[in-house]
RNA sequence: GCCACCUUAGCUCAGUGGUAGAGCAACGGUUUCGUAAACCGUAGGUCUCGGGUUCAAGUCCCGAAGGUGGCUCCA
């Protein structure tokens, strides 16, 4: 019933990957490539055709099919290691937790985790080490490991007979009838098995550089309704020195990670009164308006025109736009002390409600209670623009004359998120988003998207962004519309993201329900990727506000919405771009762009004089006439991230010239008229603009 | 929300049952110095909050708040 597949190839097998052996002359990738191994023991499996096999699993060898090895400096031979290293952790896990059931272990981006069920809870950062140290007992036992093909049958039987009630249920979920392979790695002494697909590395001596980094829990299948699992995460790397920088990478991104960032820089802070709104510092304030005054610069290129609208509304708007039945919760509904009062006085909750018969009333009590809680609940805090221009829009009489009409709005918005999945500015309940909306035609989309494509690719040269990705999500199985209409979003989109010569990847079924969208992913510094941008077609919204514009036929026609966003949240990309420029704003965003230092106190007059001259030139600079030492006002204008230290002594006074220090080049740019660093300082302190013709007239 | 961990001076952190500590920052003074930290001194704490155990709690236990890392990249 099962078959070794480590069997000397040519031997006769019932089971060769569901299909009889003996027509073709069973190889390994070993003794395919075994001119290659005996000198490179970073090959650890084999690409055979469009499959990644073992290095000791057989197959039938096609001679027009190539067989290449995959070493661990590959993406595919790191996997191979990592998910190795998870079978041996999940091996160690049982031999020291007996009991202990296993779940599923895939390798993941960064290294691998498993998850376990363990009855007595939680492990602990000992038991981590433990753990660790039994792997390394293993790996340099030097266990080979070994594939083994069983119906799914047997499969079944064999991991309900040792308990393993996951491996029972994952093999539940693979069809009848289908094969299914199994892993073991052992010495002869003790055999690990597990369900797996494979492959693995040929022996455990392979995995040279391992660490187990942390542990947290996670749910069966990633429901909240299953139980809880207890979730090792680690890394594996071919080498220590690769491991080592791994270590050093993490170690960089938490130096430059955005909230220690905004302490050290004093950009914004929180306090428990509000948690996870941030309270944007002046230094913060400044950046962040800078970056609104960037994309209101543009959009007086770009035509858009701005609103300003209301925070809280009645609810019924947002009955109107389906926030209430879809997105409540995550809404804030604010409840006036007026209607509080109300409820009060209603329901005698005052003073003197504490009385025998008062409690003696507790059923009528509560119905009323809960009638008066559904009263209180009219109003609600405006989690979205969209609702508000739709009144905007429908406020009076459109005409086609006025399409496309694209309305700007850096209205403050507040969700509600879950205590978990908040974080730092990258995630927050309080934030602002560079957000539009463009009311058009349904024939006007595609160059709506078009020119908001030359916006997009605009303002991301303009950061420095280099890597952009772009995803078009496609209709959804829940959506309403009808399929024309989905066609002709759906290619709207693509055809004009062909049309500015973009690549893109199709994400299926991903969109909205109510529209297919485009994402825009960044890439930063430490080439960790963001969503940003994003631009959705909705049908849906208009409908539901009954939008109309008078064509030019004379009739009523239904206006289609597109939402867009470039930066997406302003806090959010405050905190990606923190950390894309670890902290160092170019000088056109910069809260300072130059601090000024004196040598000794007797050129304190003439600092101020300096700082007098930039000022006038609305350049935002500061003295420190402190009495540090020079170096000292040079580490600390630098901790700060100031783009110019200006030094100035008796020699710069004398001739009415300064000393600037770059804080990009770190050096000292010698000494040169007061003039000539103003026009300079002054050139980088403007915005970046590219000179596109292609803009909307 | 759920799991684990954390919360000590403005910041970074030490303190594992016996009356709270360092460095930086702040403040006062001395020093006036040429490209990443001058020197001396002063002040600063309901050890997040609320209960409990104990002769004694920053330290142990329970609860709350806030924060940190996670919560399918499916064998």
């Amino acid at each position: 019933m099962a078959s070794d597949e480590n069997a000397p190839a040519g031997s006769s097998q019932p089971l060769v990957e569901g299909r009889s052996a003996g027509q073709h002359v069973r190889v390994t990738a070993r003794e395919v490539l075994a001119d290659l191994l005996a000198k490179d023991r970073t090959i650890v499996g084999a690409r055979v055709g469009g499959r990644v096999l073992d290095l000791h699993t057989p197959f039938e060898r096609d001679p027009s099919v190539k067989v290449e090895p995959i070493r661990t400096s590959d993406p595919e031979g790191l996997r191979i290691i990592r998910h190795s290293t998870a079978h041996v952790m999940a091996d160690a896990v049982q031999r020291l937790f007996p009991g202990t059931k296993v779940t599923i272990g895939p390798a993941i981006e960064a290294g691998f985790y498993y998850d376990f069920d363990r009855p007595s809870g939680p492990f602990t950062d000992d038991d981590l080490e433990k753990i660790e140290a039994k792997m390394r007992e293993i790996i340099s036992a030097g266990k080979p490991f070994r594939r083994e093909l069983v119906d799914r049958e047997a499969a079944h039987q064999l991991f309900a007979g040792m308990g393993e009630t996951y491996k029972r249920e994952i093999i539940d979920a693979i069809p009848v009838g289908e094969d299914v392979s199994l892993y073991h790695h052992s010495d002869g002494a003790r055999d690990w098995v597990d369900l797996c697909e494979g492959p693995h590395v040929p022996d455990t001596s392979y995995l040279a550089a391992i660490k187990l980094v942390s542990v947290a829990g996670a749910y069966w299948r990633g429901d909240e309704r299953n139980p809880m699992l207890q979730r090792i995460y680690g890394t594996a790397f071919p080498s220590q020195k690769a491991l080592e920088a791994h270590l050093k990478l993490i170690a960089e991104a938490k130096e430059r990670d955005h909230r220690k960032l905004g302490k050290e820089l004093e950009l914004f802070m929180f306090h428990e009164y509000a948690p996870a709104m941030p309270f944007l510092l002046p230094r913060g304030a400044f950046v962040y308006n800078a970056l609104v005054s960037y994309v209101r610069d543009l959009y007086v290129d770009y035509r858009y025109e701005e609103v300003i609208t209301p925070q809280i509304f009645d609810k019924k708007l947002f009955d109107t736009s389906g926030h209430l039945p879809n997105y409540r919760e995550n809404m804030y509904l604010p409840v006036t002390a007026e209607y509080l009062d109300q409820a009060r006085m209603a329901l005698r909750l005052g003073v003197g409600g504490e009385g025998e018969a008062y409690r003696e009333a507790d059923t009528a009590r509560d119905a009323a209670v809960i009638q008066q809680l559904g009263e209180l609940e009219k109003l609600a805090q405006k989690p979205m623009n969209c609702p508000s221009h739709c009144l905007i829009f429908g406020q009076r009489r459109r005409s086609y004359r006025e399409l496309p009409w694209r309305v700007a709005d850096f209205g403050r918005l507040h969700r509600y998120e879950r205590g978990g999945v908040v974080h730092g500015l990258a995630r927050v309940r309080s934030f602002c988003q560079d957000d539009a909306h463009i009311f058009c035609a349904p024939d006007q989309i595609q160059s709506e998207i078009a020119s908001f494509l030359d916006l997009l690719q605009e303002v991301y040269a303009a950061f420095k962004f280099e890597k952009v990705d772009i995803k078009l999500a496609t209709r959804p199985k829940k959506r309403i519309g009808s399929d024309a209409q989905w066609d002709a979003a759906e290619s709207a989109l693509a055809e004009a993201l062909k049309g500015a010569n973009l690549r893109f990847e199709v994400a299926p079924e991903e969109g909205a329900f109510y529209g297919p969208k485009l994402e825009f992913h960044v890439e930063d510094a430490l080439r960790r990727s963001w969503q940003l941008g994003t631009i959705q077609v909705d049908y849906a919204l208009p409908d539901r506000f009954d939008l109309e514009f008078t064509g030019s036929d004379g009739i009523s026609h239904r206006p289609v919405m597109l939402h867009r966003a470039i930066l997406g949240s302003l806090e959010r990309f405050l905190s990606v771009y923190l950390e894309h420029v670890a902290g160092a704003f170019p000088v056109w965003l910069a809260p300072e762009q130059a601090v000024v230092v004196t040598v000794s106190e007797k050129q304190a007059e003439y600092a101020d004089e300096v700082v007098a001259m930039l000022r006038s030139r609305r350049l935002r600079v500061r003295a420190d006439t402190s009495s540090d030492k020079l170096g000292a006002k040079i580490r600390n204008a630098r901790l700060l991230r100031v783009p110019y230290v200006v030094v100035v002594g008796d020699k710069e006074a004398a001739e009415r010239k300064v000393a600037p220090r770059s804080r990009d080049l770190n050096k000292d740019l010698g000494a040169m008229l007061l003039e000539e660093f103003a026009d300079k300082l002054q050139a980088e302190a403007i915005p970046p603009r590219l000179q596109k013709s292609a803009r909307p007239a």
